[in-house]
RNA sequence: GCCCCUAUAGCUCAGGGGAUAGAGCGCCGCCCUCCGAAGGCGGGCGCGCAGGUUCGAAUCCUGCUAGGGGCACCA
């Protein structure tokens, strides 16, 4: 009996209340939520669904709370309802059919936490797409750790998910680049627009190395040229590298190139023609993007005949619907939050559905901190705060996990030397330590002969196992809300409590008898419950791309 | 000026209308004669301000204040 069962419950007597005339006309919800009292004299789980739907049906809350604890109290496995408040109900269970999840956590092994609601669909999710000017730095990262999290949550739904990395190889952007690269190979200092961190001159050096021409005997353009192709290739491969060591890989790595030189941004900015959502102005072409609530109508072609960045956005996304994505998720950072009306503008002019088509989550900046001062990370600035600055100092783990386990919404402050100096510090550390304990007492027993040979739910009667019961009970929930919200993060806060109720159970009831004693049926009982946690954690680290070590 | 995000414990952050607002870290005290004390138990400290909606607001709405990020024929 989980709190599922309670809503389907719910559900069901609500429908047979109505088909027998006892309640009004009103809309049947499709599920009711199910809470955890804070206050266990609530009794193990407690629904507000009378106080919310009492204003449908024509009734008021007690009455309605009456009609549904009479029904509830007959459903098997349920031993007691009580009304309380203004119309809450408080439902008590008892201990084996709270127990049986035990057995059906482990049964279902990986899969428990995992469902078809999304089954499918098919997701284009794109994120990190840092341009190869640079390494990886700090913000790529964070989207690296949410994205991929996002991704396997998403999956987890049952959802088709591409992970896929805008590679922007194309435009001025890069030629800074190409000119950076070729004054520091001549000994000169980068332009002024130019990058200027010491990884230039290492990949100009590494462009020199790498060929057997002379590229610094060569006109300026040419020499550039080479540079330019060389060099972000370089960048390209280590930003690659990067991510893997990261534990992030990406189906798809778009170059952004590609667009131009395939004809897809002109046969892209046609079809929009065609639809009428373009205009001629000042010598350069427009497309009205404030037809679909945008500020402003934004140009497409500039009047010196080159194409301007939106060009690209308007290919890439049509590339995207005619690969067969019915949704293409973008995650970006707060300094793109003003590309958001116009992207939704052209997902409209091509006749798709913004919002749902094409949707775009925003996420805040990380700052870090060593010591409490800011360090700043701009990359032209030259002082560059690396993904690999972050993994050398906490781990892959522990920096995917810090970088994960907050919202996206919110800018999220993380102190390198608070991380590097104290990695207890850490969160994932609690959360991998109690994973790692399910495993060492699952080696103790198997070596005292406790086994899975008997399961008897009603002997899971401690306080502490009810609790741990209804924690892993929750997981399905909250991958799924994870999922609809596109809020990985709540897999991580969740997993920090289930760590916190596994560890008071481990204190107050043993899996193994004290020595002398013997073996009984609540010592096997119990490893069944012992061995649910570690699957929930297990399952939930591997949602958040964070290791399970089986000891730390 | 306009737009987006944020404001909750000493710090970093959860909390997507419900009952006494939580976690980790930090601080104080207690617990290894039995599954690793990287743990548990106890203690102290908090919803930026002002209105509104609601039976009920940290949560939704409005205004204000503060911090961050944006507002190109740049990418």
């Amino acid at each position: 009996m989980t709190p599922a069962d309670l809503s389907a419950a719910i559900v069901r007597i609500l429908n047979g209340l109505q088909a027998l005339g006892a309640l009004g006309a009103g809309q049947l919800p499709a599920d009711v939520v199910i809470e955890r009292p804070k206050n266990r004299e609530h009794g193990d789980w407690a629904t507000n669904t009378a106080l919310q739907l009492a204003k449908n049906f024509g009734t008021n809350p007690r009455a309605l709370a009456e009609l549904l604890a009479a029904e509830l109290s007959q459903v098997q496995g349920v031993t007691k309802v009580e009304i309380a408040g203004p119309g809450f109900l408080n439902i008590t269970l008892d201990a084996a059919a709270a127990g049986e999840l035990a057995k059906l956590i482990v049964e279902a092994g990986a899969n428990y936490g995992r469902s078809s609601e999304l089954a499918g669909s098919k997701i284009n999710l794109e994120f990190v797409s840092a341009n190869p000017t640079g390494p990886m730095h700090l913000g790529g990262a964070r989207w690296a750790a949410v994205g991929d999290s996002l991704a396997r949550v998403l999956e987890a739904q049952g959802a088709a998910v591409t992970r896929e990395y805008y590679f922007n190889d194309h435009g001025a952007q890069i030629d800074r680049f190409a000119r950076s690269l070729l004054a520091r190979a001549r000994g000169l200092e980068a332009p002024e627009d130019g990058y200027g961190g010491t990884y230039i001159q290492d990949i100009a050096d590494r462009v020199l190395a790498g060929t057997a021409q002379d590229i610094l005997a060569l006109p300026d353009h040419e020499a550039q040229e080479q540079f330019r192709a060389l060099g972000v290739d370089l960048m390209f491969g280590e930003i690659r590298t990067s991510l893997h060591d990261f534990g992030v890989d990406f189906d798809v790595y778009f170059h952004e190139n590609s667009l131009y030189e395939s004809g897809a941004v002109q046969k892209s900015i046609a079809r929009l023609s065609e639809l009428g959502h373009m205009f001629e102005q000042d010598g350069a072409m427009w497309l009205r993007t404030t037809t679909f609530g945008d500020d402003r109508d934004r140009v497409v072609l500039k009047s010196d005949g080159d194409y301007a960045y939106i060009a690209g956005d308007i290919a890439y996304y049509l590339d995207k619907r005619e690969r067969g994505f019915d949704q293409c998720i973008y995650l970006l950072g707060a300094d793109h939050h003003g590309y958001i009306q116009r992207m939704m503008a052209l997902c409209a002019a091509f006749g798709d559905q913004p919002g749902f088509n094409l949707e775009i989550l925003i996420g805040q900046m990380v700052n870090l901190l060593r010591d409490g001062e800011p360090v700043r990370m701009s990359k032209r600035a030259g002082t560059v705060v690396t993904m690999e600055d972050l993994v050398d100092a906490v781990g892959t783990d522990a920096a995917r996990y810090a970088l994960a386990r907050s919202s996206a919404n919110s800018q999220l402050d993380i102190d390198l030397e608070q991380l590097s100096k104290k990695t207890n510090d850490n969160p994932v550390f609690y959360v991998q330590y109690a994973q790692a304990r399910t495993r060492q007492v699952a080696n103790n027993a198997a070596s005292l002969g406790v086994d899975h040979s008997e399961f008897l739910p009603a002997l899971l009667e401690h306080p502490a196992e009810g609790e741990l019961l209804a924690k892993l009970s929750e997981l399905p929930r909250v991958v799924a809300q994870a999922a609809e919200y596109r809020e990985p993060h709540r897999v991580a806060r969740y997993l920090e409590e289930v760590a916190g109720t596994y560890h008071r159970w481990y204190d107050n009831c043993r899996v193994t008898p004290l020595s002398g004693g013997s073996v009984e049926s609540v010592h096997r009982t119990r490893l069944w419950l012992n061995d649910a946690a570690g699957t929930v954690l297990r399952n939930g680290l591997a949602l958040l791309g964070v290791s399970a070590p089986e000891r730390m």
